[in-house]
DNA sequence: TACAATGATACCAAATTAGTATCATTTGTC
DNA sequence: GACAAATGATACTAATTTGGTATCATTGTA
């Protein structure tokens, strides 16, 4: 019943990370990541790949190699991770199946749930990257992407 | 990802097949639940013990025994059921860790995602049984628990 | 006492999630 | 060109959750 699991929420951190340290389109590296974040480096590898696939990332190859932000923090929301990682939200595993429920089309279920995923998707999608980062350089509120030191 | 499983699927059918065959308040046996739903016959059995122990439902054993819907369908709420099966809503595994994440307390996710979490509940609190049978004997609007034959 | 029901509980199987390992390819530097 | 440093591709393994089975104990009725 997750919606963030642990791959979307490292991808969160990730991205995060790359949104405060884009200085000068500088590329970050897995191992860079692996240090701040603390995650698995294999794991956060695969990551990484299924983030460029899917165009979130550019990747470079090779010695001083690595990973680039391609969009900007308000254009990467909530909903995109989970469609990507998960795809379209479904709630319910409806059993469709004519020897139990007789007819799809007419499932009162079906609808409210559908209406409930329907709102759930908005809201993801006013989530996004940059309403997660901090607002201003000395400011004490906390955010998703700190990293400590 | 998902909100209904099977489990709470089948609980549901039951309980809503039981919500329009009590007259005479009779009990209604595991047998008859599973030619009516074909459900598999111990897995329908586990849950009904759940619904018992939960207050749904009242068993008795022996020759003539069976299960009764102890509450009105108007009682019953979806929000109940994922609660019974799954526990609370549970959006974000969220990998608390100082390594990773500095302050639980201060994480912008956690508060958004926790407000999603409780619109959901509130939608699942107004589905309930009642408003998923039909309405009328001869209306033909489809519902979740028609039985066919 | 036999039988028909549920209670309790331990087990098993499939699917999903989390993570590892390894080899191939690309690119910069000496 | 050799080597090192990076990602690409992909197959495998481990842990957890979900879906389901099996079995024996208990209770109530004829």
């Amino acid at each position: 019943m997750r919606l963030i699991t642990r791959e979307i929420d490292y991808a969160i951190r990730a991205l995060s990370f790359m949104a405060q340290n884009n200085h000068n389109s500088n590329v970050i590296t897995v191992s860079e990541l692996v240090r701040k974040l603390k995650t698995p480096r294999p794991f956060l590898r695969k990551i990484l790949q299924i983030l460029n696939k899917k165009g979130l990332l550019h990747s470079s190859k090779g010695t001083g190699g690595g990973f680039r932000l391609v969009r900007s923090p308000g254009e990467i929301s909530l909903n995109d991770l989970v469609t990507i990682f998960h795809g379209r939200p479904k709630f319910n595993k409806c059993v469709f199946n004519k020897k139990i429920c007789p007819d799809i089309r007419t499932c009162p279920l079906k609808k409210k749930i559908e209406n409930i995923e329907q709102y759930v998707m908005t809201e993801l999608k006013a989530i996004t990257l940059a309403s997660l980062l901090p607002k201003a350089k000395n400011e004490k509120r906390g955010h998703y992407a700190r990293i400590s030191q």
